[in-house]
DNA sequence: TATTGTTATACTCTATAACTATA
DNA sequence: TATAGTTATAGAGTATAACAATA
């Protein structure tokens, strides 16, 4: 019924690259940032680490830039400058800790909680359409196994 | 024996974002971009891209710009810009089309050959020590899983 | 008219170093 | 001395538009 799917590249051979995850990681991440830059980026205005950001925050709330840095693996000079932004907008505070005074905890404004909220509630679906030649437990396997990979990885 | 491993960001709440493939791609994506950093960035000069690159020609003598941009989804003007960078520094050699005197083939020099054969394989066990944690059957199945969500990219 | 490729350029993103204040 | 965070800045990476040559 339905039509073959057209080849991205027609006529290039890839298997040169089957047997590495960083390409084939590469390759998946293509579409996914085309849905990521049509269900939030654009309509939210935010950018895939700033997103995270908020969603991190609101349900890690107080959390302070070191924890932020090391999750997301941006220097803390540049998670200075996105919670700057994100700050400027209105979208969250920070205040600094009471029990180490050097810590700035982060926290989310209501217009931060209401952003946040509704970006994460598209997220949990938008990639639906991409996922549908994969089976329910292909998608479970495959967000397992990418956890697997992140768990052990070091700093 | 072995000890458990630090996790990358203690006391922080990741499973908000657990459903998300993009997420998940971007945490699993850190551990090797320092791999390929530091096995073959590093050792060749190669960015990425670059390494992508010199691996699709050598596999497919005479591809063209376009197919590259397609393949590897960069902008036709930036595939230009790179294709000069890895021609000033003699990898590879650009020959117009007899066929289609608008298209450039791209073919790699004696020493693009030698670069791509050693670069290619460091490739294929490089990440051999970050897959420890899955099962050969596994690392199978991630590699199919991601490769079945490339396949069905629109462009 | 559409396509391949190029050039020029602006913009975004990231990395590094020097600095402060606290521990 | 080490750590959390900031500031300033340079560099890498990417995107857009205008263009030439060919189909």
């Amino acid at each position: 019924m339905s039509s073959a799917p057209e080849p991205h590249a027609p006529g290039v051979d890839q298997t040169c690259l089957a047997h590495l995850l960083g390409y084939q990681l590469a390759q998946a991440d293509i579409p996914l940032k085309k849905i990521f830059f049509k269900r939030i980026a654009e309509p939210f205005g935010l950018r895939p680490v700033e997103f995270t950001t908020l969603v991190l925050v609101k349900f890690n709330p107080g959390i302070n830039g070191k924890q932020l840095a090391q999750t997301l693996a941006v220097t803390a000079a540049n998670i200075t400058l996105m919670l700057d932004k994100l700050s400027e907008k209105g979208l969250l505070a920070r205040v600094r800790s009471e029990t180490d005074r050097r810590a700035q905890n982060v926290h989310l404004t209501a217009a931060g909680e209401v952003l946040a909220a509704k970006a994460h509630e598209v997220s949990l679906t938008m990639e639906q359409d991409l996922l549908r030649h994969l089976s329910a437990g292909e998608r479970v396997m495959l967000l397992e196994l990418l956890q697997k990979l992140a768990k052990h990885r070091r700093v």
